[in-house]
DNA sequence: TTAGATTAGTGAACACCGTTAACGCAAGGA
DNA sequence: TCCTTGCGTTAACGGTGTTCACTAATCTAA
């Protein structure tokens, strides 16, 4: 196989993915169909097959892919504050990681949402920071060690062990990751659409409820 | 329409959504096939349409059914503790929700998950009190009223305003709902699989301190 | 009791879906 | 030049929701 040929097919890979993006922000996750799939790129569908061995695995890479991108964006809010202010750090990557659910509700319930036939492989495969998962997660991991190092994050318990990140940090993190992992979740599901409108007062306040609890 | 051929036909319709369950337990949400509970019942798909005019509005009956049991089993829960106790009220609901949920990834998805063709519906729906949704929420609002009449709940900013729920304590109850989501969802979502094994810790952790921040 | 209306069920059909198999065609390398 | 490899095709299998026309049974009212 000459690089000409390979640099094509992936290529073809690519629209590919680009078509079955459109169909899952066009009509949801349970829409990615690789008949419209093809259909939209003037193939048949068998066709496909040459580039990919199931809809499974398509749906696997596109997670990987949206993870990269949401990661890329929070970094990009990130690179916007200086280095030594962690702090702020944490508060636009939190404020990027929501308005880039918000807007991509879609892509958020694939790889948000509960487990669906391709995607449910994919939170299995995340077992070193070689996954895409886990890189994400680590951006938000960083700077809670650099302030840990400093002494500012408050003596927790250390509930859950980790090789490479002390246990209470480690703890820290999850708790707040979760919580904010719920509100924006429960916002972009529609499951506070009962309740409230818009829910950024919520989540300033939750912030600042956070960036209180740490030492200053 | 006589009253015996009237009660025949309801018992058809559970037992529709009663196989429509069967399924969704079995493999997912978006298992649920008209034509395998047609099988399963013996009979052929369009018949079903006797009793549901489309299988989203199947799913969205079952999605009231979903919380509504959900809501019961959380109430008996509550009714084992002594009606004054609130916060061990309010705690042992949380600890039969998280068990629920836990026990019933399936229904979990379905119910709280992303959107999905018939559930969209079922969250828009959600107006007044006489929504499965609403009705479930009360609950936790109850012990919370009891608790700011007896001047225990922390002032905290007043965000998000309520017809018949002070905003105050609308919105101390929206942040620990949102908390208490996220963590029970990300567990059963498998979001923390990577992280955790037994998420259990750190949602008791979290329960201490939403109990130790309660004016005592 | 009988005639008419209502109800529950059937089978065929349409338009989708993922996937597999067999086949043709064109480009690449020996 | 041959012939292997890759890319695409058509046909087909079994699955899905849904609609339509029709039958058989049951219930109602004269």
């Amino acid at each position: 196989m000459s690089d000409r040929s390979q640099r094509r097919r992936e290529l073809t890979r690519a629209e590919i993915k680009g078509a079955a993006r459109a169909q899952l922000v066009k009509a949801g996750p349970s829409a990615i169909s690789l008949r419209a799939i093809a259909r939209d790129m003037g193939i048949t569908a068998p066709a496909l097959y040459r580039y990919y061995p199931a809809l499974d695995s398509l749906i696997l890479e596109l997670c990987t892919d949206l993870y990269v991108e949401l990661r890329l964006a929070c970094e990009g809010a990130r690179d916007l504050v200086p280095a030594e202010d962690h702090v702020k750090r944490l508060q636009d990557m939190a404020r990027e990681f929501r308005r880039w659910v918000l807007a991509h509700p879609a892509e958020t319930a694939l790889i948000f949402g509960p487990p669906m036939p391709g995607v449910e492989q994919f939170h299995e495969q995340c077992v070193d920071l070689s996954h895409a998962g886990a890189q994400f997660g680590q951006i938000f991991i960083d700077p809670l060690l650099a302030l840990h190092a400093q002494g500012r994050l408050p003596v927790g318990k250390a509930l859950v062990e980790h090789e490479e990140v002390p246990a209470d940090v480690y703890t820290f993190f999850l708790n707040a990751w979760t919580q904010f992992y719920g509100l924006i979740m429960a916002e972009a599901f529609g499951h506070l659409s009962w309740a409230v409108t818009d829910a950024e007062p919520l989540f300033e306040a939750q912030l600042e409820a956070f960036t209180e609890s740490l030492v200053s």
